[in-house]
DNA sequence: ATAGGGTTAG
């Protein structure tokens, strides 16, 4: 029993900062008077510890004890209503503000701002804004986190840009807020573009700036950016702060280097599931199936629960790693083991999983049994796979769905058009041309890319743009004969499966990918990797053509399709030919 | 003594 209540409270509060909840819980059940403080305390270190359920149950059981609630209380617990999106709670404990001579604190208002904006609207949001007395900076920042996450970026952008000439002077924060707002609106370039404006104004980014903003790093894929980005966590001691270590590991995996993936994963010591997920999705993307069911173990056996992504990952890895086994096992342990039920997203890549593995029948069955409408990732799955396995009635029944589905998609009118003319099924493969042609859907241009130094160069088919194309051409050339003499053979049908005319005239040779490839080789300075990025699924000829090229040249080379990661080294790819 | 804004996975 403790009855010095001021010793209690700065121990649940030392306790709540240090994230330790037991030992928060255990001083504030010692206590023989619990005063405002003590529940106020209690209540913000469940908040703080991503337990908003929790600390809103003490906030409630501190009226029932006959504790009022001061500006404090309101104040932090109203964090908890946002996260949970609790608009009820939130309007009650407004309510009491009002009622209690509370709206006028600075504090309580700023937690009122954030709570509309993220459950409401900016409306709702600006109308408790508009009301304020007095504002500062924070109020400001939730003010415009109100706009970015309403989906009105340009007008967050704009009240950004307002606040000096108020006289609010942004804060780190601010730069936070304006960084997020970017990334949460698509706006990918801009976010780079105002992390150098932050940093050239004397701001420091925190681990939430480099949280925020590695994604940034992994969209543009630019792993140049990523590593000075790691280089400023290590230099910085952010090394410990989880969020944006699993950001890194994540872009690392994105930007084709799975090694150092890992590497970044190895350092983090209290992993949690967000963490194992990314991991777990790193090594399905990049084909490891394996080591996706050994860190699935592994994840378990630390005692961390899996959730509904969790399972999202490992049945993708089983897929690209014809694991159908294991992927069904998984799957049905799902509800009965880990109480996630699967969801239409599991079904999908169970479909996957017997349709990479040559399964189709078995795939088709599956789908039928669905207990949720099959989405369009569940039948591209099967579609996709009829194309490896050419099968052409499970190709049309899959496609037709899928024009249903998704009738603006190009590539799955694309695809049924390459499988009907690989089984020389011409007049329905005009069919298949005019109804896309009469939808007005146009294919879209393939277009692979790779970065060399600080510039990303771009290849689209037949492309003589490049400053060195001749030395490019003639090197695919050269190449050329070294493959043949090692058995390659080029494969015609993706000549004729091309859909456009000048993109049928061109050879094989002059497809993206393969001069992407010629020119990261070229380029390779010392390097024994290069990372080739594609907007759509590598063809079936170059997929043949880099095996051959990673042997005669001895390089390893990682092509990135709109799919997965493909990793070509000594004559073979990590895909198992599955692409 | 207790407080508001900015964060990672499909």
């Amino acid at each position: 029993m403790m009855s010095d209540a001021f010793l209690g409270n700065a121990l649940i509060h030392a306790y709540g900062k240090c994230k330790c909840v037991e030992g928060a819980r255990r001083v504030f059940d010692d206590l023989v008077v619990k005063d405002v403080v003590s529940w106020t305390s209690m209540s913000s270190c469940y908040v703080n510890c991503g337990l908003p359920r929790l600390g809103l149950a003490v906030f409630c059981e501190m009226g029932w004890n006959g504790v009022k609630p001061n500006s404090v209380t309101l104040s932090s617990i109203l964090p908890a209503c946002s996260e949970l999106k609790d608009l009820k709670s939130g309007r009650a404990i407004h309510g009491f503000a009002v009622r209690h001579g509370m709206i006028e604190n600075l504090f309580v208002c700023s937690a009122l701002v954030s709570l509309y904006a993220r459950c409401l609207s900016v409306k709702q949001a600006r109308l408790v804004f508009d009301l304020m007395p007095h504002r500062d900076v924070v109020s400001w920042n939730g003010v415009l986190t109100a706009y970015f996450t309403n989906r009105e970026y340009e007008k967050g952008l704009a009240l950004f840009s307002q606040m000096s000439s108020k006289g609010v002077k942004a804060d780190e924060a601010t730069w936070n807020a304006v960084i997020g707002g970017c990334m949460e609106n698509g706006q990918t370039e801009k976010a780079v573009e105002m992390l150098r404006k932050m940093q050239n104004l004397g701001f420091k980014p925190n681990q939430i700036t480099i949280s925020s903003f590695l994604p940034a790093c992994s969209i543009l894929e630019s792993l140049r950016m990523g590593k000075e980005v790691h280089c400023y966590v290590f230099r910085h001691w952010l090394i410990g702060d989880l969020t944006a270590m699993t950001a890194l590991v994540y872009m690392y995996a994105k930007c084709g280097d799975l090694n150092l993936s890992r590497n970044v994963f190895d350092m983090i010591c209290r992993k949690d599931v967000v963490a194992w997920n990314t991991m777990i999705i790193a090594n399905a993307m990049h084909g490891n199936g394996k080591e996706v069911l050994l860190l699935f173990e592994s994840m378990l056996q630390s005692g961390i629960k899996p959730n509904s992504v969790t399972f999202t990952g490992v049945l993708s890895g089983c897929s690209h790693s014809r694991l159908v086994e294991e992927g069904l096992q998984i799957f049905n342990s799902m509800g009965r083991d880990h109480l996630v039920e699967p969801d239409a997203n599991h079904y999908a890549c169970m479909v996957d999983v017997f349709s990479r593995a040559g399964r189709l029948h078995e795939a088709y069955e599956f789908i039928q049994r669905m207990p949720m409408e099959p989405t369009a990732s569940a039948w591209g799955a099967l579609l996709g796979a009829c194309r490896v396995y050419k099968n052409v009635e499970l190709a049309k029944i899959s496609a037709n769905k899928l024009f249903e589905i998704e009738p603006n998609n190009p590539g799955n009118y694309v695809s049924l058009f390459n499988i009907l003319v690989t089984a020389k099924l011409w007049s329905e493969a005009s069919e298949a041309r005019i109804l896309m042609k009469e939808r007005g859907i146009t294919k879209t241009p393939g277009c692979s890319w790779l970065q060399v130094g600080d510039r990303v160069h771009t290849f689209v088919v037949g492309d003589k743009n490049n400053m060195e194309s001749d030395k490019i051409y003639n090197f695919l050339d050269e190449l050329g004969e070294k493959m043949k003499s090692a058995g390659y053979k080029p494969d015609t049908d993706y000549v004729l499966q091309d859909i456009d005319q000048e993109e049928k005239a061109e050879s094989l040779c002059s497809h993206s990918e393969k001069l992407a490839v010629a020119f990261g080789i070229l380029n390779l300075n010392g390097q024994s990797s290069i990372r080739v990025f594609k907007n759509l699924r590598i063809c079936g000829d170059c997929h043949n053509a880099i095996k051959y090229v990673s042997k005669v040249v001895g390089v390893t080379i990682i092509v990135r399709d709109s799919l997965r990661f493909h990793h070509f080294r000594n004559g073979n790819c990590s895909c198992q030919d599955l692409w």
